[in-house]
DNA sequence: ATAATATATGAATGTATGTTCATATATTGA
DNA sequence: TCAATATATGAACATACATTCATATATTAT
C-alpha cells in the first residue's frame, strides 16, 4: 500500500504522508462502501423518510400507509420494496392485507441518530436555505 | 385531524382508524422529513461515504482526500461542499491549506450504525443482489 | 368461475445528481 | 507584480430515481 504512494509525483513534496497512510488503512473496502451507501440512500428520500416515521408508532397495511402519507397506492408500495430490499422495513401478509413494519433496531437508531443532528444547535436551519431562498 | 379521516371515503371500511391516528400524531412534519432525507443524501453516495471513512482516522487535506479516493480535486471539492452544507465536516485553513474532519459525533455514529445494520447476520448479502447477479 | 379488493410491478417521464472540464479565487514565494 | 500551488465553482453531460399510469397477481366472497 505504501509502495503506491511512492510512484505518486506529489509525494514528496506536498502530501502528508502519515495520515494519508493511516487513513488509507482504516478505509472501508469499495463494497462496503456501495452496500452503506445503498442503505443512506434507501432514507435519502423525504417519502421514505416519512414512511419510517409512520411505522414508528407501529405496523400499517399498505392502504393506511398511503392515506397517512398522502400517496398513491403505487408509489407507497414501489417505496416500500426499495425499504424491503434494505431490510429497513419487514411485512407480514394476513390474507390478502400486507402490513408492513421497522425490521431492526438500527432503523429507528438511525432515524432518531438524524434527528438529533438536524437538531442540534448549530445545525439548525442551516441546510435549509437550500429551499428557503 | 380525525376530522379529516371522516371524510375519507374508505374511512368505513378498510381503514384501521386507531393506527392510522397512532401514526398521524407520531409523524414528523415535511420540513423536518426534508431535511433529514438531506442528511441521509448526503451519506447515500460511495464517494462520500468513502470521504466519512478517510476522514475517521483523522483529518486531511484536499489534495490528500482526492489521493487516498483515487478521484480528483474537482469532484472530491465538490463532495465536500454538500457534506459542508449539511454538517457533516468542518475544515480549517493553514495557508493555502484546508483540512477536513468530521463534524460533531452524529457523523460517526451514523456510519458505525450503518455498519452495524449491513453485518448484521440476517441482512448480509440480501442488497448485493442489485449489484451482483 | 366471476367479481371485488389489496398489493405489486413494468414502462415512461420529468427531475435530481456525480463527474469532468475549464476556470476562478486565494495564498505563498520571488 | 508575476508565477506557482491549493482549493472552489459553474456549466454540461450522463445516469439514477420518484412518481404516474396501466396492468398483473393474490386473496376473499358469491
Amino acid at each position: 500500500m505504501a509502495e503506491n504512494l511512492n510512484s505518486l509525483k506529489c509525494m514528496d513534496t506536498h502530501i502528508h504522508r502519515e495520515a494519508v497512510e493511516r487513513s488509507l488503512a482504516a478505509m472501508v473496502d469499495g463494497w462496503t462502501a456501495t452496500r452503506l451507501a445503498q442503505v443512506f440512500a434507501a432514507l435519502s428520500d423525504p417519502s421514505r423518510i416519512r414512511v419510517i416515521s409512520a411505522l414508528l408508532a407501529g405496523e400499517l397495511c399498505v392502504h393506511d400507509l398511503a392515506v397517512v402519507l398522502g400517496m398513491s397506492q403505487s408509489a407507497v408500495s414501489h417505496q416500500l420494496r426499495l425499504l424491503r430490499s434494505l431490510n429497513l422495513v419487514r411485512y407480514r401478509k394476513e390474507g390478502r392485507v400486507v402490513y408492513y413494519s421497522l425490521d431492526d433496531e438500527h432503523v429507528e437508531q438511525l432515524f432518531r441518530l438524524g434527528l438529533e443532528h438536524i437538531r442540534h444547535p448549530q445545525n439548525i436551519g442551516k441546510e435549509s436555505s437550500k429551499t428557503d431562498g
